[in-house]
DNA sequence: TAATTTGCCTAACATACGTTAGGTAATTTC
DNA sequence: GAAATTACCTAACGTATGTTAGGCAAATTA
């Protein structure tokens, strides 16, 4: 899918609607509409509704997965990987709002195939977090006795920022994730009581 | 709505749908299906489609917002304010797993006006958790920068409990309160460097 | 026992939906 | 300049949706 192509802008726009109405609230004529097009011009450019939620949703889950990859590849210790996990995911996230909600929230409307497969990324995307804890672990940096939960919990707090991030506002991504990263290692807890 | 009443089967029955598919996909059809009646039964005890999301999403933010006004009239310190509001909070969504997803994600198509009103309601309980944060700093138990931010990070990891909770596995509700807790105020950090 | 209420039914309505068929004018390619 | 392609159009299809109208038998109430 070339740069600014038909497709891309069609993509653009519904993931604009999937957000604020929800995929199935959505309609064809929705998006058409906003565009100034009807709704059958669509498909000379798309193959069905479904296909522009699996666009939607893959492309947020290929930069993620490709993101913690690179993570862990690198000559980093956890707390350092962890930390620029985390900047990554954040910027990725707050790089395209739209197409993160959809992602975060209507990947369950993917049909059964794609949701398998879609779920499996999703795992292996946890499961590349979970690895930096395992690491933090043997290094003596991190504690986690349950590292599934941690990294839910991680990644919950992570998400949630698309529910209340404005571009405009007064923290820019890597501020974001600089405080998120803190508040995981640290808590709130005051180290040096006063 | 008294307890067990013909109303209250219907709203559980659509809770079910609504988590499984979302509101909009789960329809009256459905519903009276799943209760091995017709779609035009329903109406003998209900409103409208719109009237079964209401009921579900309010019943749980009163029963949140209720609780976190227990939490601040207690004369406890701020860390056993947190500990118990965080507590309350999973055993109310942890005691109702249909009810809280629809009213964690299914809000959005509330109608205009309820829409509004439960904004409001959230809005509440939230300032309710932030004065737990504001009385942890007077008391210099904790820090936290920007409280509607720390607020924020908390509630999402309290929330994304209903993605993975299991009433059948290791960990009861209590046990994941007090995991939550102990994380949400010390982080993943080791506290004493081996 | 008569009167009323309850809880469901069938049938139908108007509307909205995703999608296809077939066409037309403008643009691009050869 | 002819041929092919692109990007859109109108019209329509079949289906699904929330909801209403009107009825009927069983249970409840008086």
């Amino acid at each position: 899918m070339q740069n600014g192509s038909r497709k891309e802008q069609i993509t653009h726009a519904a993931a604009k609607l999937f957000k604020e109405k929800g995929f199935g609230a959505a309609s064809m004529r929705d998006i058409a509409g906003s565009m100034g097009i009807e709704a059958a011009s669509l498909y000379s450019h798309i193959k069905s509704k479904d296909e522009i939620l699996e666009i939607i949703c893959f492309s947020m889950a290929d930069r993620l997965l490709k993101s913690i990859d690179e993570v862990n590849d690198i000559y980093f210790n956890a707390a350092e990987k962890l930390q620029l996990a985390i900047k990554n995911h954040v910027r990725i996230i707050t790089g395209d709002l739209n197409a993160s909600s959809v992602f975060l929230r209507e990947w369950r409307h993917l049909t059964k195939a794609k949701l398998r497969k879609f779920v499996d990324m999703r795992n292996r995307y946890e499961a590349g977090f979970m690895q930096i804890l395992v690491n933090g672990e043997n290094e003596n940096v991190f504690e986690a006795t349950d590292k599934k939960f941690a990294v839910l919990t991680i990644l919950s707090a992570v998400n949630w920022i698309t529910e209340w991030y404005d571009p405009k506002g007064k923290m820019n991504p890597d501020e974001i994730s600089n405080h998120l990263t803190e508040f995981i290692m640290n808590g709130l807890r005051v180290k040096s009581p006063a």
